[in-house]
DNA sequence: GCAGTATGTGAACATATATTCATATAGATG
DNA sequence: CATCTATATGAATATATGTTCACATACTGC
């Protein structure tokens, strides 16, 4: 009789290296989160469409060709994530991109998606 | 009595040249998904674990501590988006990455959040 | 303060998605 | 061919998430 291994192809020692390399559990989740933020297609086109222009609210939602509460729910999002920045005239509020980062990740994502042959 | 306008802080123009430029839907839908794959902490734990070394999946389920099943149901999403690779040896399947891309994602992606303080 | 306008937010609902369980498939071995 | 092992997959379930509706909040101008 004999131990049953909790790992076939691999030592105990290198999945122990394995798992202390891996980024904390916290960390984790911070990255997923922030790639849930672009894996919705509204609020790519909001990004799309503040990459190229600062907008007001009721804008963005015509553009997008939702209702204004949607816009608003996803722009909090946004907001959370720091993709957005915003300021206040008068009782109107004109978002932005926060960060070049948002143009970056559309770049190495659109070049990874272009090398395969699309499904 | 005067036509009631869609944008507020807009030309029809510029709405409409926005519009043009944006990807179509398609692509936007392809974009999405691409990123939905980064939004799972168990996706985003297989895949690290592959950046550092070819992995089969039993122990690929021993290392993230979940179901085979479950391990198995996530590498067909990696292998939908191209970003894992297998060889059969035998009964026992190995995966590695597909795609530097990923390595470069992941970096962009970390260096953003860097920048923010943490919440 | 009141009315009007722009935006934000909570609850409800519908849909998507991750995991588990049970089972199917594929290859190896006797 | 029967059995064993490794992996894949379909159905069921639980949870997360996006949108809408109704309403709250914040600012402006009278």
């Amino acid at each position: 009789m004999h131990a049953t291994y909790l790992y076939k192809g691999l030592s105990q020692d290198e999945a122990e290296t394995l798992q202390a390399a891996l980024p904390d559990e916290r960390t984790i989740g911070i990255l997923s989160d922030f790639f849930g933020v672009f894996a919705d297609s509204t609020r790519l086109r909001i990004l799309w469409f503040l990459s190229h222009k600062e907008l007001r609210v009721a804008d963005l939602a015509a553009l997008v060709g939702m209702q204004q509460s949607a816009v608003s729910h996803q722009l909090k999002t946004l907001r959370l994530q720091r993709l957005v920045k915003f300021r206040r005239e008068g009782t109107t509020i004109h978002y932005s991109l926060d960060d070049d980062h948002v143009r970056h990740i559309f770049d190495v994502a659109l070049a990874h998606i272009r090398e395969g042959q699309l499904p």
